[in-house]
DNA sequence: CAAAAGTATCTCGACATCAAGATATCCACA
DNA sequence: TGTGGATATCTTGATGTCGAGATACTTTTG
């Protein structure tokens, strides 16, 4: 079935024939399915209560395991933000009262947030949608080239995920 | 190679046993994976003095081909965006010199959105300057493995991109 | 031909994010 | 032991985006 990239790649053929646009096979692809998951999830989070900013903070909580902390900088790094936006997001998430903050008995200069009991239940909850959802789109592919399509953006990803940056 | 989403797995195999986190391996890679490309991007055209929403723009004019315009309706079908947003951005695109408003001769509600000599050229530039960065991303897969990469993820997305939505 | 419904674009207010800088604390080494 | 550099978090100001509504024009309907 053709998709939005494939008319992109002939438009680029038609008004660019010099140009070999190969990469946005593959690249543009990537992107323009990350956008579409984005509101997917959105949508798979709504239905607990949830944007997908609070999910990603409070599954890495239950991801680090009982007793469900992390500092805010562990936080920054596993989500990709800057800290003053995650400062913003423990503070709105203190007020859902799914995280509370407490000061870390090791360092006088940190803090930890931990999860609340409600937090964890709504993380889990938001978790096992979620997972529903996503199996659904890719119940378009075999168990078989689920794993080699994983593989394949594995080696793509990994360069990003082990050198610094 | 070990990527960060083989450790998420991991992390929820331990806390979370009983779930089944395989949608993961796919489906976080793609988030991951487009993150870390849009950064990649950001780099590549800020060696030409764009934006990436810059080069999204100018690009979607560029492909429409010569006399290279769209009427602001077509730009935020393509570009995804609300109608403020584009609004704000073909702003400051004429405030650039690299886009002009033109009242629509068919349609006295309408605009088009005309590139200048200039924008064409700096789109051009940066798209040869985006491919060159994206080629070498790819050079970690085989020409087969990039075919067999792009054909998959056109599975998950053709959906997306054929309903409407 | 007039009114209603639809369409195209722009305006405005709210908000999340970022980047840079401020503050407080820790640590290595002399 | 004390001093300078590193570290952890928070604060601040600017900015881009969204969503709802406003305005102007076109198309359809009776």
């Amino acid at each position: 079935m053709e998709d939005e990239v494939d008319r992109l790649v002939a438009a680029w053929h038609r008004e660019r024939p010099d140009l070999d646009v190969e990469p946005l096979e593959v690249l543009s692809r990537v992107s323009r399915l990350a956008r579409h998951l984005d509101r997917a999830r959105r949508t798979a989070f709504a239905e607990h209560g949830l944007e997908p900013w609070e999910f990603d903070v409070l599954t890495a909580l239950r991801r680090a395991g009982s007793p469900y902390q992390l500092s805010p900088g562990q936080l920054l790094t596993q989500t990709l933000v800057t800290s003053g936006t995650m400062t913003n997001r423990i503070d709105r998430l203190t007020v859902k009262g799914l995280v509370k903050r407490l000061p870390d008995p090791d360092d006088r200069r940190g803090v930890l947030v931990r999860l609340t009991d409600d937090g964890r239940d709504r993380a889990d909850q938001a978790l096992a949608g979620l997972l529903a959802h996503e199996r659904e789109l890719l119940a378009q592919l075999s168990s078989d080239q689920q794993t080699e399509l994983a593989a394949l953006l594995r080696v793509l990803v990994a360069p990003f995920d082990n050198i610094p940056g």
